[in-house]
DNA sequence: CACGAAACCGAAAATATCTTTCATCTGTGA
DNA sequence: TCACAGATGAAAGATATTTTCGGTTTCGTG
């Protein structure tokens, strides 16, 4: 076969083209080796480099990649036909596929601790990985049969407190927050004496919540001992099933309690899974009372646009 | 900023160019919902395109993506531009990478929307996905140079000010409950008088922290303007990065908006992205000042255990 | 060792693709 | 309704890719 003959060959298979390879995706490094031997010199000099460094050469135009491996653009586009794509273009953007591919391919390296020397972009990686391990390990072990009980027992409640204090009082806020927007009557308590002052007000039929990582969190258990006393329905959002919380408590919501450090205090994963539980809640609850949830949630919606809007006005 | 003056800023800045990203590896369908508000309906059509299906995007030339989406190949090279690429070839790059990664990655999990009548069991799989998603999307999307700047300027800070209102002001809580732990001085504010009451005494050296998902908050932007007046500091966290507030802040973090929708509103994944900013912001300082903020938290876990055994004298 | 054919290779022309410019259009607020 | 700012696409201009074509090297042969 003369080397015309073979480029014109090349060309002019269309996509039914009779021979072997569909455009490689990933495949690439090994067909090199496979096709090296039948490639010339230069050829080889590009597909060396192409395969060595995929996202390198990608970065590269034809004219760019010839004066890298000492060779022409005609050459460039040769060796690209021989690889089985229709022209440089086309291997260039799987070069781009193939980089991305070994990019992520990498990711789940990050299983270590995070370090005091870890650079920043490492932080972030470890961190997002971490948070993203405790919401799939949360949602895993979340009991739906105590979560639906929980959010009937919200759906028609009279009143609903929820304690917690330190970082677990932000998520007991958060859940607060979101209760009132859709009309339900919510308080958060992190102060522990004003949270058994109101809990001496509960009644069948209200809802207590207690959020508590430890679980043994003295400050956020007696309230929701006195709430169950007097006959309320009582939640518990802890990461220890087995913790003294759970004796007053109806239902128990368990978070998964991620590996923590020095440089990662319990609050930070415990929140996450908190958080889950939280969102949850409140959308079960949003489903169970849509009719009168919809308009409350579009009606705060509103009122905030316009606020927003304020802020527009820059100089 | 006209349009025209816009078109000529994106092409001049260079590789050490002013603004925030580098030309964003997988973040592109997250990058595409954090831009769209800002787009025009033409590079909406463009973008939307993009983003379904990167696979088949990445085919295209400019004029057949133009032709496709009904618009311009101006249009087409514009929305590149926006996306933080220099051109319309460097999106298709990434566009075969996303592809790649798509292919070989994972399995395309519960994309549905919460339906109103969905199981419980769903309700948790859904929202436990969705935040994982925009954990994955706000990690890829950071800004780690913006990141690295922002922990350094916290690290050396007289005092710190954080402002938040709604939902987010729990996330400058947290902030601050966090930076408490380990020493330094700093305040949430989520009373807008209040907090511009404070950041006049803000001076160089100082930090203040907006934190708002819309950008647009006018309770935020004010005092974070004051503070930038002052010389302070400032640091903008919000999902929209060509928002007002980014206007006064000298380091903007950018979080991932996930998609949202009736039982879903925007203020439950705007959270979950901020957090980790927040967290990244944590343990970035904690690494800086490990000498002083180590003990820091020995200190307060020592404090807090005492709080827990006391609870555990139940019945 | 000389010769010629075949293959290899790259410079430059030809083509395709991408980018920029600029005039027109569209919607908005006074 | 007018004026204006911004959005948009047609077409010119700049780059990148592909093809052509002829010079050079290689290798077999007399």
């Amino acid at each position: 076969m003369t080397s015309e003959v073979k480029e014109i060959f090349a060309r002019e298979r269309g996509p039914g083209g009779s021979a072997s390879a569909p455009p490689a995706p990933a495949a690439l490094a090994a067909k090199v080796r496979t096709l090296a031997p039948s490639m010339t010199r230069s050829m080889q000099r590009v597909a060396e480099a192409v395969a060595n460094d995929p996202a390198g050469c990608a970065a590269l135009t034809v004219t760019g990649l010839a004066e890298l491996t000492g060779t022409s653009e005609a050459t460039v586009v040769r060796t690209a036909r021989l690889l089985g794509y229709p022209g440089y273009r086309d291997l260039r953007l799987a070069l781009a596929g193939l980089a991305a591919q070994q990019q992520s391919g990498r990711a789940p390296a990050i299983t270590t601790d995070i370090a005091v020397d870890d650079p920043i972009a490492d932080v972030v990686a470890k961190l997002a990985y971490d948070e993203q391990q405790t919401l799939a390990d949360t949602a895993a072990g979340l009991d739906t049969v105590q979560l639906g009980a929980a959010v009937t027992a919200l759906a028609s409640a009279g009143r609903t407190d929820v304690y917690g204090v330190g970082a677990s009082g932000l998520v007991a806020q958060d859940l607060t927050q979101k209760l009132l927007r859709i009309g339900l009557i919510a308080h958060a308590h992190s102060d522990p004496h004003l949270a058994v002052t109101n809990a001496v007000q509960l009644r069948p039929g209200d809802v207590a919540i207690a959020i508590t990582h430890s679980g043994s969190t003295g400050d956020v258990i007696e309230p929701l001992r006195v709430a169950f006393e007097r006959g309320a329905t009582t939640v518990a959002i802890t990461g220890r099933p087995d913790s003294p919380v759970t004796q007053y408590a109806d239902h128990v919501l368990t978070t998964s309690t991620a590996r923590e450090s020095e440089l990662r205090p319990a609050a930070m994963s415990s929140r996450t899974g908190q958080l889950l539980v939280v969102d949850c809640l409140f959308v079960g609850v949003a489903q169970r009372t849509y009719e009168s949830a919809a308009p409350a949630l579009s009606a705060s919606y509103e009122a905030l646009a316009h606020r927003h809007r304020a802020g527009r006005k820059g100089p």
